[in-house]
DNA sequence: GTGAAAGCGCTAACAG
DNA sequence: CTGTTAGCGCTTTCAC
């Protein structure tokens, strides 16, 4: 524990980095250098109260006085301490959100928006990158609990008890977002995977196609998707090959393998679904090298709408969900809610076919 | 102001979640339920101290306390309140990070891996993505200074001096990756992006190369690489193509773009570096479709060994550097210097050409 | 090995 | 509009 109490001090001797001179009598530099409010206040000659004041609710503060507050502020340095100001008040003014992966693009745009949205309006978005199945999530909950966030964003619908109970204990705002269904935890921003299969299903028909086949990651969202594609090609009669289930998360390399798996089987005109524009760029990238004609002899619609996809040539066609827009509106609905809306917020957005070459 | 009051409490009495009847004489959830170190205490018969130090420093409570303390822990649902911690004894556990992006793999890669190190070891990374260009950093360091984080991790060298002064008289340990260069704020886990330009020359030239083009983005680390491997290209006696700069971030669309404005200087065998395996491909995806070959007429290299690169048909030469290491690198060098060191640690991680297809 | 007192830096609540 | 008082929930420090 000796080394805690002298953390980041004499560190500075020791470095190469030439630091600039002190600048006249700005900031205390010593330990614990920071500055506080109550040096601000004696600095303005006012209450501390008065710059907490200047800071939170500055329309309630004489505008000199404010002014000259804010002279102090600046010629000091002061940043003030929200974790001080966290437990007093009760709010922390940080939102706790838990992802699967920031690789796929839809969550990264949707991590990306949910944050910018969020710090416009004065909060820090503390993100936890949980990987796929819901093992640990009890454990990633408890933890971010710790940090009293005042709201939650979650990643799917899928929610061990342990973690249903502490989110309930906590009475706080949760979003849940990516999947549709008929209990959220509270409030909700996702899509019903099952109808994307069923719509690409009907796309494929639609064109006359009449065999199927499915590559799908093995992941519970992909598989539900991969489920309603083919339940939907068997409704409508067609002959399914054997599904190909694939690791998460998706790969092209495994799109490649998949569809060298599938070869056999494809003695005639086949339409492809996969769980993931990686798996439907792997796909048609091997086909290519097979000597496979696309979309001719074999039609592949991917899921995710990546730039790859649009990209490539051919161009894959897909299913568009705008991760940024998911993202946008689950701050609005958390905001909302921060602000004292009571509205159980549900949301389903919607998802695009974008037919393309492959098609 | 009036809703604040009420965060997240009436609200479950709208929503149609059925919630799990209370079991037994668990936790207490009225108003502001959250159960505190004191509730714990009373419960397990001891000071609220013992409390704390069950999970802070377990080794100095006796082993029947504990066990009481922590039975009480679990039967109340206990968490413990991080901030109200964090303001007592000075450590949030938390470490703030800023990087341009995160649908950069290599980033992706290097945040998931610092965030896992961290949080092995109890601490929590606080995210924020800054987009590329250093104009808000004050702003983003300033409210991240705020949350009083243990530390800093920073992307590149580029540092405004208001940054650097936040940074000195915060006194924290900072490590920034990416980058390598000669004054470091702090700590420094990167890479020198003039060298793997050269080296991209040095394979080009040592393929018989003459004639040398380029696509890069308008980002100051992509055009370090550039400069780096045109200076080389240009001392070997090459011939140099007009360069191609992109927008920032990469794509692959830019890259198809690029290649047919490259086209008419295309008139002899030509070696292309790409800032991005995004470019790479999307300049090998348009000289397929142009009909140039591969690595024939033209060779390729990219930069970052994305999936996409070694999965395409032909694979991608590229330069390779783990996103991963430096994560953890750079993890191990903040819990060094939490842990008391003061080494001041600098590490250039290495990079590897990995030769492909293209080239 | 355990407890009591004091206080981290800020803001809610109330008073003036 | 501004100030005073009293904590927020925990940990530090010191006593036992």
């Amino acid at each position: 524990m000796t080394g805690d109490t002298i953390r980041g001090y004499a560190r500075r001797m020791t470095t190469t980095t030439k630091l600039p001179p002190d600048e006249g009598d700005a900031a205390p530099r010593g330990l614990r250098g920071a500055v506080k409010i109550t040096d601000v206040a004696a600095a303005a000659g006012v209450a501390p109260m008065t710059v907490s004041r200047v800071i939170n609710t500055p329309d309630r503060v004489a505008a000199p006085t404010a002014l000259r507050v804010r002279e102090a502020i600046a010629r000091l340095g002061y940043v003030p301490n929200m974790i001080a100001g966290g437990l007093s008040s009760r709010r922390s003014r940080m939102i706790a959100a838990v992802v699967p992966t920031i690789a796929h693009p839809m969550f990264a745009e949707m991590v990306l928006n949910f944050g910018e949205a969020m710090r416009e309006a004065g909060y820090q978005v503390m993100l936890t990158i949980s990987g796929y199945g819901p093992e640990n999530e009890a454990e990633i909950v408890r933890t971010l609990l710790g940090r009293r966030p005042d709201a939650l964003l979650l990643t799917g619908l899928d929610r061990p008890p342990e973690v249903r109970r502490m989110l309930a204990d906590s009475a706080l705002p949760v979003v849940e977002i990516w999947d549709a269904g008929p209990k959220p935890t509270d409030m909700l921003v996702g899509f019903d995977h099952n109808e994307v299969g069923v719509a690409v299903a009907r796309l494929f028909a639609g064109k006359g196609h009449t065999h199927f086949a499915s590559i799908g990651a093995a992941d519970s969202r992909a598989q539900v998707r991969i489920q309603g594609y083919r339940a939907e090609a068997e409704r409508l009669c067609g002959v399914m090959l054997p599904p190909i289930t694939t690791a998460a998360p998706s790969t092209i390399m495994a799109g490649r393998e998949a569809l060298r798996q599938l070869l056999p089987a494809l003695n005639r005109r086949t339409a492809l679904a996969c769980s993931s524009d990686l798996l439907a760029f792997g796909a048609l990238t091997e086909a290519q090298v097979q000597g496979i004609a696309v979309p001719d002899r074999l039609a592949i619609c991917g899921f995710g709408n990546f730039e790859l996809g649009a990209a490539c040539e051919p161009p894959i066609s897909t299913v568009n969900v705008e991760g940024a827009t998911i993202g946008r509106i689950a701050a609005s609905f958390v905001l909302e809610r921060l602000a004292g809306g009571t509205t159980p917020r549900r949301t389903r957005v919607p998802f695009r076919i974008v037919e393309r070459g492959t098609t």
